[in-house]
DNA sequence: TAAAAGTTTTAGGCTTGCCAAAAAATTATT
DNA sequence: AATAATTTTTTGGCAAGCCTAAAACTTTTA
């Protein structure tokens, strides 16, 4: 299992590699804001450990095996950085948070994040509950919703009676 | 502002502090599995930082400022693991992330996380769009509810004509 | 094509946070 | 109170990741 500092190194070089097919030890220096010094270092190491193929002086391009880290890695920002915007969250901070928690966070939690952003993006473009939870946010005040509540009064003791209509399922592996 | 292993740290003195008024080294050591050897060292440093005051042999009482970010610590673990569960993530897992991600998180999404836990709680026991995500999770089903896109319609126009009843609203300082 | 400019690597060093083993202090036992 | 058991601290060491400065290599340019 990469540590975090290497899955942030494929990361970087996952999207320096999309556009022009390797990447360099300035690419990176740039991107992740370390020394050229420390890139090397770390090029060798991830050569070492099979996540990269290094050249001295050439490059690194990902292997099978970092590709797929980095792949999942980046699925992970993005769907925690969609996560945080539909909780309102300012799309810079969602941005940082998406970063560090990239790492950490199970893969059954990934799965229900994602379940979840799907969940919201498949109703219609603003669910109703996400409007009460902005009203919440803003005011402080719970929209007692008449309809809601009689809804629930029905349900009480006949727990199922649902709907219809189907939704692709994703089927992302999040886990390593 | 301490490192994630000094937070890690004040929290689990802060429990023990609770029931018993002080930490011991060999209390440390047995929550967080680390040799003696590391926690008085990390005693010592806690000392020399302000988060503790320790006496040799004696163990730690936490500080003014070591309580302040013990709380906000346990504070930030509690609410993440309440909004995992609301998601459906089981007890243990949530546990765990709420574990690595309560160093990273920032403090504007912390109050919103903390506001939708609210949001949830504040309404009746299962709102009703958490049942349609369950429903979601489990069989990929999107519940179209008539009465939510008859209101989408309805609001197209004039988006704000909102109820009653304020909730009073938390004041918990979730930054350091 | 040779010198200048830029890039990459190597060498040596630093900090954090962990450890095991040995030493010192405290607490329990007889 | 003396010894045994336990706890705590000290000592010396290790790995990960970062750094600067200097050396080696590559590319550009005159």
């Amino acid at each position: 299992m990469p540590s975090e500092s290497v899955e942030d190194y494929l990361e970087a070089i996952y999207t320096v590699q999309r556009t022009k097919g390797y990447a360099r030890t300035t690419d990176i220096k740039k991107i992740m804001d370390h020394s050229a010094a420390s890139v090397t270092e770390m090029f060798q190491k991830m050569d070492r450990d099979g996540y990269v193929n290094y050249e001295k002086y050439g490059g690194v391009t990902l292997t099978k095996e970092g590709l797929r880290i980095a792949i999942l890695v980046s699925t992970r920002h993005k769907i925690l950085t969609n996560f945080f915007e539909i909780l309102g969250i300012p799309a810079d901070i969602a941005q940082d948070d998406a970063c560090k928690i990239e790492h950490n966070v199970h893969s059954q939690t990934m799965e229900r994040l994602t379940r979840f952003v799907e969940f919201v993006q498949a109703g219609p473009e603003n669910p109703r509950w996400l409007d009460h939870f902005q009203e919440f946010w803003k005011t402080g005040n719970v929209v007692h919703c008449s309809e809601c509540e009689q809804h629930l009064k029905e349900t009480e003791n006949n727990p199922s009676e649902n709907n219809h209509v189907a939704k692709p399922q994703s089927h992302i592996h999040l886990s390593e």
